[in-house]
DNA sequence: ATGGCCTTGGCTCAAGGA
């Protein structure tokens, strides 16, 4: 089984580039952020002929995150809100979290804020936005021991996962602070970083910046990440960063992150 | 080097991204 996650920036700009790339690699299911449209103009035909089923939660210009997937998912849920009830209800304005169940798997889909600047507001409501994720992963958690938490963290969290670490303290994606809350948010709970089953050195990235040629000098960050409880990391028998998209012409700024789980269903 | 570049909305510029 073959699970992915991908920020497209823009569904309906990247169309040709997503639908090419599931015909190259006919995945299982396809976790996409920044879709950037409200769900009433998701381009859903183009998949479904591709034999997907989908689930979108969007909005107009910014954020949005679906998943696509060979199987009907069951126990879908949309933001915060259905799993914590009223205390984050705010956050749920920015269509940011979207899950279900496939195939015996609870999928979590995130698109995680940017976080602009150290001192913006967006900052706060990013950590504030963590706290959030930690209360509603640990609730998943408690009803299923195979989770798998995917998508743009927007934190990058070790040096190695950034090109130049250089003075990365003052950097948002890499403060102390941003780190803390992804350790406290979700790997604390039991979730690893499966990458890092299989690749322990330096220059392995998913997102390069657009401006100053920075995918040809490859100056990446490794922000998008796939997290899994125990059981599944045990089944995890690949983990590759895919960077052939990110070489065509107009590409998303990311590229796709797959994880292969062997002896699953 | 606080620049660079891309997307959306519907303005020829601003906001947000990372």
């Amino acid at each position: 089984m073959k699970i992915a996650t991908w920020n497209v920036n823009s569904i309906r700009t990247r169309l040709e580039h997503v639908k090419n790339w599931l015909i190259a690699n006919p995945i299982d299911i396809l976790c996409v952020q920044e879709t950037k449209v409200i769900d009433d103009l998701f381009p859903q035909q183009a998949f479904s002929e591709l034999g997907y089923q989908l689930i979108f939660s969007g909005q107009k210009s910014y954020n949005g995150v679906a998943i696509f997937s060979r199987t009907v998912a069951s126990e879908v849920s949309r933001g915060f809100a259905p799993v914590l009830g009223d205390t984050f209800a705010d956050l749920d304005e920015q269509k940011r979290v979207i899950t279900g169940v496939f195939n015996d798997i609870r999928i979590v889909n995130l698109y995680v804020p940017n976080g602009s600047a150290i001192c913006s507001d967006k900052y706060a409501y990013k950590l504030r936005w963590f706290t959030a994720l930690q209360a509603y992963l640990t609730a998943l958690l408690q009803q299923s021991e195979h989770v798998l938490v995917c998508g743009d963290f927007n934190v990058a969290p070790e040096d190695i996962d950034i090109h130049d670490p250089k003075g990365r303290e003052k950097q948002v994606m890499a403060t102390d602070a941003e780190r803390l809350a992804l350790q406290q948010g979700v790997i604390d709970l039991g979730l690893a970083d499966v990458f890092r089953k299989f690749t322990s050195d330096a220059g392995h990235f998913s997102w390069w910046d657009y401006r100053t040629g920075a995918f040809r000098r490859n100056a990446g960050w490794r922000i998008d990440h796939i997290y899994l409880t125990p059981v599944l990391y045990d089944c995890a028998i690949a983990c590759e960063i895919d960077r052939a998209p990110r070489e065509l012409e107009q590409p998303s700024d990311h590229t796709p992150v797959i994880v292969t789980l062997g002896s699953w269903q």
